[in-house]
DNA sequence: AATAAAATATACCGATTGGTATTATTTCAA
DNA sequence: TTGAAATAATACCAATCGGTATATTTTATT
């Protein structure tokens, strides 16, 4: 009579609410992220996400618990479409300086889908949360840390390869470089000014260049 | 039996009315710029500006049209604060290096009390308003312009009396000085590690004296 | 087709938002 | 000291805030 177990039943309940869940978790993370990154934490409302997605408040608060949820989801979201284009892009360099030259590219805007709208997530957060949002700064500052050792580690392996000459201190530059990009994203967007972009990022071709 | 002219009296009154409106609008501003620094316009509410000033809303709001106002009365009073120190600092230093030095020195936070609360206030300003306020953009905009045009004659003089060699382009290093500066301060900031700042830093530093 | 559950919509909540009109108080010249 | 103007405090406004409880519709399983 019993076809399944009790067990397998359960699972398949289980299984299917996880996807079906997941899917317009997605959605509404999807939707809402580029808002996120564009208004900030603060100047995003719970309105605004319902516009963003067309679904209504029990909908959204049906697959997340606050607006916390979703923003964290979203910075989330948000930087892993860039770091997508920085790895695939990388993947195609074979040298340490055409890997690090990758992201003088990328964030040089050569690839303009690369960025949510709103420009870079990592700055965007930093600057908005780190006064006000311990979670969120923390991701921030987890961006940031990763992308420099990232960094650090190609350049360890230039010099490891003698690409690079011994005596850089593959921290130092690499902390520099993030530094200098991110910056440059800044001046760049707010003032418009294409020259300030291209003169910043011959600045990190520079100082990727001085290590050989 | 007139003592005064009219016109006397009126310019009188004008001048007590601007006196006295000016004092408690320059208070309203001091106690309100570094909320706005630290929280953002969005995130900055009335209460908050009634709680930092003591005053009640009417007092605020017949002294200011909007919150808006308010708001860019703040803006200009943080970056005049951090302006005064940069500009002291520099009047010691006679050499075109030793001017350019003082940046790397106010930002690098040997003086912290440069900055209001909040960290920089063009950078937080940049930020947050680029995509949101077109009137506070401009205003990050043109401070970050004129930073950038500030260095640039220096550089320009260095050149000029043989400090600096004749083949570097003033514009380039000016705006990468001024990115990798509030990149800096953003890296520093959100992480909270120290030898972040240092290492930036000393990347400042190297930029300059490469001039040479 | 029936049913249970999952997903979404509706309607509402108290609190807070930015802002205003009015009243009370302070300031200051005469 | 007084009277008027300048300033600040009070009380109120509609709108919106983030969030919740309940009702309705979709979806999936037997």
């Amino acid at each position: 009579m019993q076809k399944y177990t009790n067990w397998y039943i359960f699972a398949m309940l289980f299984a299917t609410n996880m996807s079906k869940a997941e899917r317009t978790k997605q959605f509404i993370v999807e939707k809402t992220a580029p808002i996120f990154n564009v208004k900030g934490y603060a100047g995003t409302s719970v309105n605004d996400m319902m516009a963003a997605t067309g679904l209504t408040k029990g909908s959204i608060y049906g697959n997340f618990r606050n607006k916390d949820d979703v923003a964290l989801a979203a910075f989330d979201h948000n930087r892993k479409k860039v770091d997508q284009v920085v790895r695939r892009e990388m993947e195609k360099e074979k040298s340490a300086k055409g890997k690090l030259m990758v992201y003088a590219k990328v964030y040089g805007n050569f690839y303009k889908d690369a960025f949510p709208e709103g420009g870079c997530p990592i700055l965007n957060t930093a600057i908005e949360a780190d006064d006000t949002h311990a979670v969120l700064r923390e991701k921030a500052a987890d961006a940031i840390t990763g992308w420099k050792n990232n960094i650090a580690g190609i350049i360890q392996k230039g010099v490891a390869n003698n690409e690079f000459s011994a005596d850089v201190d593959p921290e130092q530059i690499a902390i520099s470089i993030v530094a200098l990009i991110e910056g440059g994203i800044m001046v760049a967007k707010v003032t418009g000014k294409l020259n300030y972009r291209t003169a910043i990022m011959k600045s990190v071709e520079k100082m990727i260049n001085d290590l050989s």
